[in-house]
RNA sequence: GGGGCUUUAGCCAAGUGGUAAGGCGUGGGUCUGCAACACCCUGAUCACCGGUUCAAAUCCGGUAGGCCCCUCCA
């Protein structure tokens, strides 16, 4: 398995802590608002990246956190917490807000077939381990108290910005107008493990807490997650582009800083979904969510499958137009994949062959667009019979995802389905007495209700569209 | 101001130095009463200019376009 880590900036080997075992972190939405398709983007990129390492062999632990508190708009001791603006948004408490986002996130998951995580944590149901990290870290020097806050100390991390590349020399200090700058910190780098300071008083979620009443920083939430459910050691961890700086680089920071030595051996992330003005976010634009793709007629997997076609390392652009190719080349695959005939015995051999193939897609820094290739190509070969079509198809589905084999059932009723057969066979008589505009008449008319027949060598069947 | 990514056929794209995968669409054909479906056939001097090499889409330099990051973001 080969993959590119953002850490040394190159796709290499990958070798986990335990042989044959993987410990990888995946970082969670902050449940305030739902989640648009470009975050969803990411999140098919860890389902598959999870799922390709245990068809690979690994045996694979995943953990995700579910950010409910923390989270400002900014990330010193100025912005509004994300949660309470949702909550004020919709006139509810951060609670509900919480729990009702969190539904839809999970919703999104599954129409999408991205397997949920087998942990699954909420930020506010951790404190206690935040606290123990950042009691910790101030014993050990790494933390200080300024004006009421516990801040990270850059200055004492190893590296720190060895994940994103920069030179601190070189940052612009609040590059974005909104941000204000946070006069309590002895670097302007530093950031909050936790507040008590809060410009907003009715802050619901509160903890005490050896510094006073307060809550937990943002990138506290990951590290206590991680450490509390995988231990000292991760082998990877994932998430969008963005998050590189600085919430992945201050989670390196004070998870070293805790455990004294490196934590995480591989980062994986994400590119991002842009439309054609450039960058998606919840503020600009159309806010594109799942639900409103569903709206427009377009099934989740089309989407999925849409993603597939590129390489998650690469930046995707969004249009209608390429979502439309995409379900049309969609449809015709698993067309053809329901249309094999299950004959002969499997074959031994070109499976193997074949396995390997596809394995080898994913061992490449994950090339899906490649999985999709192996896929075709073993759709075209004459040489491998239906059988064994099948049964790799069943293979490739359990990392791709897309329900190739499954029938898309739609419900018709008894009546209904009698009524369409007699009328099959109405016009079948029709046509054979060369009746043809008495057959398209029938036909036109079935069409007009959602019926569409289709006219095989072996008869026509129908579809309900 | 600094850093990074990207540019491959009408469109989406893979390509990990040895002579351009795959898909969609288009056009043509087989099949069909006609369609649809399916199947077959149909496309590229890889943004541009230099360099390294026996060999470059792939490596190096430069130019141009697009995008992103530098404390909201997946």
């Amino acid at each position: 398995m080969r993959l590119y880590n953002t850490l040394t900036k190159q796709v290499e080997d990958f070798v986990p802590n335990e042989e044959g075992k993987v410990k990888m972190y995946t970082c969670g939405p902050t449940v305030y608002h739902y989640a648009h398709i470009g975050n969803l983007r990411t999140y098919i990129f860890e389902d598959i990246l999870e799922k390709g390492l245990k068809f690979l062999g690994y045996d694979v632990t995943r953990a995700m956190n579910i950010t409910d508190v923390g989270h400002l708009t900014s990330d010193g001791d100025t912005g509004e917490d994300k949660m309470a603006k949702g909550a004020k948004r919709e006139g509810k408490t951060v609670y509900e807000i919480a729990d009702f986002y969190t539904m839809a996130f999970f919703n999104d998951m599954a129409d999408l077939n991205i397997k949920k995580p087998s942990i699954v944590l909420k930020a506010s149901d951790n404190i206690e381990k935040y606290i123990e990290m950042i009691e910790k870290m101030l014993n050990d020097g790494y933390a200080y108290i300024s004006n009421g806050n516990v801040y990270f100390d850059i200055s004492k991390a190893k590296d720190y910005y060895k994940l994103s590349g920069k030179n601190p020399d070189d940052l612009m200090i609040g590059v974005r107008d909104t941000v204000e700058e946070d006069k309590s910190k002895r670097n302007p780098a530093d950031f909050v493990l936790w507040f008590t300071l809060s410009k907003f008083e009715n802050q619901a979620m509160k903890w005490d807490s050896p510094w006073g009443v307060g809550y937990p920083g943002w990138h506290i939430e990951c590290s206590g997650i991680a450490a509390k459910t995988l231990g000292e050691y991760l082998d990877i961890h994932c998430g969008g582009v963005d998050n590189i700086f600085p919430h992945h680089t201050n989670e390196i920071a004070q998870s070293e800083a805790y455990f004294g030595h490196k934590w995480c051996n591989y980062w994986c992330h994400g590119a991002h979904l842009n439309d054609s003005t450039g960058k998606m976010s919840k503020s600009n634009g159309e806010f594109l969510t799942l639900s409103l793709l569903k709206n427009k007629g377009y099934t989740p997997l089309d989407y999925r499958y849409f993603c597939l076609n590129s390489h998650y390392r690469n930046t995707l652009v969004f249009s209608y137009e390429s979502l439309d190719i995409a379900r049309n080349a969609f449809l015709k695959l698993k067309g053809r994949v329901l249309g094999i005939e299950n004959t002969g015995e499997i074959d031994a051999v070109k499976k193997s062959l074949y396995l390997s193939k596809f394995g080898d897609a994913i061992g490449n820094d994950l090339n899906t667009s490649l999985m999709l290739t192996v896929l075709y190509d073993l759709l075209k070969d004459g040489e491998v019979n239906g059988a064994t079509k099948i049964s790799l198809i069943e293979e490739f589905d359990k990392v791709l995802s897309l329900d190739l084999l499954k029938e898309d059932v739609k419900e018709v009723s008894i009546d209904l389905e009698n009524e369409i057969l007699a009328r099959i066979e109405e016009r079948k008589e029709a046509k054979k007495n060369k009746d043809f505009a008495r057959a398209d008449a029938i036909r036109d008319e079935l069409l007009e209700k959602g019926i569409k027949l289709i006219d095989t060598r072996e008869g026509t069947t129908y579809e309900i569209v």
